[in-house]
DNA sequence: ATTACCCGTGCC
DNA sequence: GGCACGGGTAAT
């Protein structure tokens, strides 16, 4: 059994996720409740999240005290509220992007990108603890450097357990302070390896490493494999680098290194401030995920049936690019859009309206026009306005709200039943289609809920709407 | 006395 | 064996 050796032993340890069975459907929820509370005092902040959190699906019998534990703990991992000095709570950058772009794995980027020991997201006495200790400690950027070395060395795809970058890299303070060079690190592994070395694999002693890499995962920078490793994408190369080549630590620590003695007054005065500094400078040109890559990968990891359909979505979308002479986007939107447009024109072509499939249009923005595309009932000349509503994740997910600008609300309730919502789910398993007609008419007949926020947030249920198969 | 990360423990 | 409830415990 290895042990890291007494004079470098250390562990590091962050809260416990509570959600990671339902992590993408809880985090959403979480950012778009506090959105929708908005800036308020800590107090009725704290009561209002509170009263959220009771109605997330499956919490109304938890005791208060959990309840808190959400609230507290979710919230102060992930940066999702953010304080003012003059005692205000108030959504976080993070969490507005969330809830209005519902693009989970950029969400997880600039998480992974900001984290670091020791944290805001620790308690006071933790992180004196660590400063005392001299920890200092990316571990996503370690730990992409150590994947990309390995890589290199071995001449072959290099996967990492939970256990070893629990007792290589995160127990062991030549790493988490004195920054071990990675090579040095894979040599321990690779010996470790070769002599058939065991770790403690107890839940509780791997978990933090392995919940670091299990973020990293949902952020697309890593996959996990059926052997229990943990692979870099080496398709995600810009994203990575900018990992990599980032030095930053959060700056308010910094000259506190330095000082003989560290008081805990000196770590309290920080914790206002991590909040903010793990919402500022979000890189969100380079970490908006790619959503031809994950459905890419959705053709790689479904069966045959769906793969076939996926792989002729991508092709369909890549030649639909390729006549408006556009190179690959990234925009969660404009793929959304395509998959739309897509979608139309084979609709109305079985209809045996081939002349009005020509005429499907997307608008251009500057129309502002409150929905994205022009299209046809079919039967009718009828026009169809559509207004793409597009989520993104790793996974599966299962959550039914989304938001509508002024704009977007203003056009619903003008067109009425020509006004159509396409709600497009994308994930590793395929893409969902569920189709919303009249949203203001299903408002006013309480067919789904609206509440208003920059225009609105709207929640609905299978009510609302129908699920349809996507055409391509 | 209350709050909020910490983490033991029991459930699935 | 992974996961999360809710009590633990130190800070406020």
């Amino acid at each position: 059994m290895y042990t890291v050796p007494e004079q470098y032993s250390v562990r590091l340890h962050h809260c416990r996720p509570r959600f990671k069975n339902d992590r993408e459907d809880v985090l959403l929820y979480m950012a778009s409740e506090i959105c929708l509370i908005g800036k308020k005092t800590k107090k009725e902040f704290a009561s209002e999240l509170l009263i959220a959190i009771k109605n997330f699906r499956g919490n109304g019998t938890k005791a208060v005290k959990t309840l808190n534990n959400w609230r507290t703990e979710i919230t102060t991992l992930l940066g999702l509220v953010e304080f003012t000095n003059d005692g205000y709570c108030k959504p976080s950058r993070m969490a507005e992007l969330l809830s209005e772009k519902q693009d989970l794995i950029e969400f997880f980027r600039f998480f992974c990108f900001k984290f670091q020991y020791p944290g805001g997201h620790l308690k006071p006495d933790r992180t004196l603890y660590l400063i005392a200790k001299g920890v200092k400690f990316k571990p996503v950027k370690y730990i992409l450097k150590l994947l990309l070395e390995g890589n290199k060395i071995t001449k072959k795809n290099f996967g990492l357990s939970k256990a070893e970058a629990t007792h290589c890299i995160f127990n062991d303070l030549r790493v988490v302070r004195d920054q071990q060079a990675p090579t040095k690190t894979l040599d321990l592994i690779m010996k470790n390896r070769a002599q058939g070395v065991e770790y403690d694999c107890n839940g509780d002693v791997i978990r933090y490493a392995g919940d670091i890499l299990d973020y990293m995962e949902l952020a697309n920078l890593v996959s996990y494999k059926l052997n229990g490793r943990y692979y870099i994408k080496t398709n995600e190369v810009e994203v990575i680098n900018s990992f990599i080549d980032s030095n930053e630590y959060f700056p308010l620590y910094e000259p506190l290194y330095n000082l003989d003695t560290v008081s805990l007054e000196d770590i309290k005065h920080t914790q206002n401030e991590w909040f903010t500094y793990v919402n500022e400078n979000l890189n969100e040109t380079l970490f908006k995920s790619d959503i031809m890559q994950v459905l890419q990968e959705a053709n790689d990891s479904v069966d045959q049936a769906d793969s076939e359909f996926i792989e002729s979505l991508l092709i369909s979308i890549r030649k639909k690019q390729e006549i408006k002479g556009k190179v690959k986007t990234k925009e969660i939107g404009d793929v959304g859009e395509s998959i739309a447009i897509l979608h139309e024109q084979i609709r109305l072509t079985n209809l045996n309206r081939e002349d009005l499939a020509k005429k499907v249009v997307k608008l251009p923005e500057m129309f502002s026009a409150g929905y994205d595309i022009n299209s046809f009932e079919g039967i009718s000349e009828i026009k169809r306005l559509i207004e793409v509503k597009t989520t993104i994740s790793k996974n599966k997910i299962n959550i039914n709200r989304f938001h509508m600008t002024p704009n977007e609300w203003g056009a619903a309730e003008t067109f009425k039943d020509a006004y159509y919502i396409y709600r497009l789910m994308i994930s590793s398993s395929g893409v969902n289609l569920f189709v919303i007609k009249n949203p203001v008419g299903q408002y006013k007949t309480d067919n789904l809920s609206m509440t208003p926020r920059n225009g609105v947030d709207i929640t609905y249920s299978n009510d609302s709407g129908k699920l349809k198969e996507l055409l391509i």
